[in-house]
RNA sequence: GGCGACGUGGCCGAGUGGCUAGGCACGGGUCUGCAAAACCCUCUACAGCGGUUCGAAUCCGCUCGUCGCCUCCA
């Protein structure tokens, strides 16, 4: 098996991961704050961990993967001391789908619920478990606690703060070391007069007006962010485990935050390797909602009948697949077009091999498996070296166009290796196939799927009768109502169209 | 002001000193009643300028351009 090389933000260089225990990696990857339905930005980072994750599997290793949910609402704006911000949850709550919860506590959970149905269209991994942070409350008011014991916390009037300069390596992650730098930075840095050092970031907020508040020794209030990370993935992962991963934005202040509570708590380094997902852009611009180019999940894969662009979600995780993780990526529609015309190759090719070895055909030859499986370690290769996904969907593409070219004259034998391929591959990198049905994929009522569908008989009917003006006006027919008609052995499949 | 990333053919994107990915689109072909799908072939690029080198997309310098973070956004 090769190493598994990934590039260190900690160290800057690319690395061979060591395991603290052999064949067993310990990773843990930042969740989204569930204040609204995810973004595919969202996703291509929680997308990098999956690679992660089953690049690992494949390796052999075992994994225990913990990523989490931040259901805590945290203050948006910079928010002053006296707590007047408002927290996304908060925020969230008042607008205009926001109407549709009784309280935040009813908002959190309707959007986990969302994320995670998302979460498992985009055919990610399951974690061993997905911690929420109000649920791991006494974690972090322990961890405070201890905190302020050993002099790396104080409390004021208004919270209780780390203290950075108690904490040596602190900037390590992201360069930023310098208080005067951080204060003269563009935007306004937490102004509570009591704090002793600039870079001092809250533990604990006290604030008895909070919609979501917890009972501390502090009086009421709500934890700091980056503590609920630190505490989970210690829970969960021991006081040091190997990898820690989350967007590039959270390498400064969060995983800086995360790094210097977990090591002032333990004195032992948190996590060995640190692995961040460059932003991706929209047609070339960031994306946002004032550009129009903001897209969820749900805006591309859910039925034109909801209002979605009825994309099938593997074509997005392909799409997504299609650049590195750590160079921006410009997704467009136009990727996302070529993408979902290749995964449904992929699944046709697949499902043609699977024909082949259920049919009553003979056992002909393997005169596949070995080039297959020289394929399929060049794809883990790939996967291996920093996770580079171009590389290893370029080697998947030659084999799938080894057995797409190897079908007309293929027996069982070499089906079965095909077959085998095809998991492996999908095991990999996770595009070829979830069932797939005209329902699922498609924004039709079930009706009009099987209005399509007896259409599509009639077409072969009147094929069968020559009667090809018959066969053409139906055709015709079904193209204007947006379905795609394909002729197989089998017979006419319709299929939604693509755009 | 501080920290960092990137500029590759019509588009998306790998590649970090020589052997010049891949996808999509375009064009040509095979197949097909005709299409679609599939398959085959085709398309030779590295922001600009200068330097190092036998040789640079790849190393160095400068210029231009784009982008991210800098207290709670993946």
């Amino acid at each position: 098996m090769p190493d598994f090389i990934l590039y260190n933000s900690l160290t800057r260089e690319e690395q061979t991961i060591q395991l603290i225990q052999p064949g067993h990696l310990r990773f843990y990857s930042c969740g989204p704050t569930v204040y609204s339905y995810a973004h595919i930005g969202n996703f291509r980072t929680f997308l990098t961990a999956d690679l992660v994750v089953r690049t690992a599997e494949a390796l052999g290793w075992q994994v225990t993967y913990v990523t989490n949910i931040t259901d805590v609402g945290h203050l948006t704006d910079d928010d002053h001391a006296d707590a007047l911000g408002e927290d996304k949850m908060a925020k969230a709550l008042r607008s205009k789908e926001g109407e549709l919860f009784a309280n935040v506590w009813d908002l959190a959970r309707f959007y986990t619920d969302a994320f995670v149905e998302e979460w498992e269209q985009l055919n990610l991994r399951k974690p061993f478990v997905r911690p929420r942070a109000t649920e791991h409350m006494r974690e972090q008011i322990e961890a405070i606690q201890t905190l302020i014991k050993t002099g790396h916390a104080y409390e004021t009037p208004d919270a209780v703060y780390f203290s950075v300069p108690s904490f040596k390596a602190y900037g390590q992650l992201s360069g930023n070391t310098r208080a005067d730098a951080l204060e003269e930075g563009v935007r306004d840095v937490v102004k509570d007069t009591n704090k002793q050092d600039p870079r001092d970031f809250a533990l604990w907020k006290k604030d008895d007006k909070h919609l979501m508040q917890w009972f501390s020794p502090w009086g009421w209030g709500f934890p700091g962010w980056h503590l609920e990370c630190s505490v989970m993935a210690m829970k969960y992962l021991g006081e040091t485990f190997d990898i820690h991963g989350g967007g590039e934005d959270l390498a400064f202040p969060h995983h800086e935050c995360e790094i210097a509570q977990s090591e002032a708590l333990t004195g032992k380094p948190f996590a060995n390797y640190w692995v961040h997902t460059r932003f991706l852009q929209v047609e070339g611009q960031k994306m946002s909602k004032s550009l129009g180019n903001f897209y969820r999940v749900k805006d591309l894969v859910a039925p034109n009948a909801e209002g979605g662009k009825g994309f099938d979600p593997l074509a997005l995780r392909l799409s997504l697949l299609s650049g590195h993780y750590g160079k921006p990526f410009n997704f467009t529609i136009q990727n996302l077009k070529d993408a979902a015309k290749i995964v449904r190759r992929y699944q046709d090719a697949w499902d043609l091999v699977e024909g082949i070895l259920h049919s009553d055909k003979p056992s002909g030859t393997d005169f596949l498996g070995k080039r297959l499986n020289e394929n399929y370690d060049a794809i883990l290769l790939a996967m291996t070296q920093n996770l580079n996904t171009p590389e290893a969907l370029a080697k998947a593409h030659a084999g799938q166009k080894m057995i797409q070219g190897a079908l007309s004259g293929m027996g069982k034998e070499a089906a079965k290796q095909a077959s085998k391929w095809f998991q492996k591959v999908n095991a990999l990198l996770g595009f070829i196939r979830r069932e797939r049905t005209l329902q699922e994929t498609n924004d039709t009522t079930d009706a009009e799927v099987e209005v399509a569908q007896a259409l599509a008989q009639l077409i072969d009917t009147a094929r069968s009768q020559k009667d090809f003006a018959r066969a053409d006006a139906i055709r015709t027919d079904l193209l204007q109502k947006g379905f795609e008609v394909r002729t197989t052995k089998e017979g006419s499949k319709v299929t939604k169209k693509i755009s």
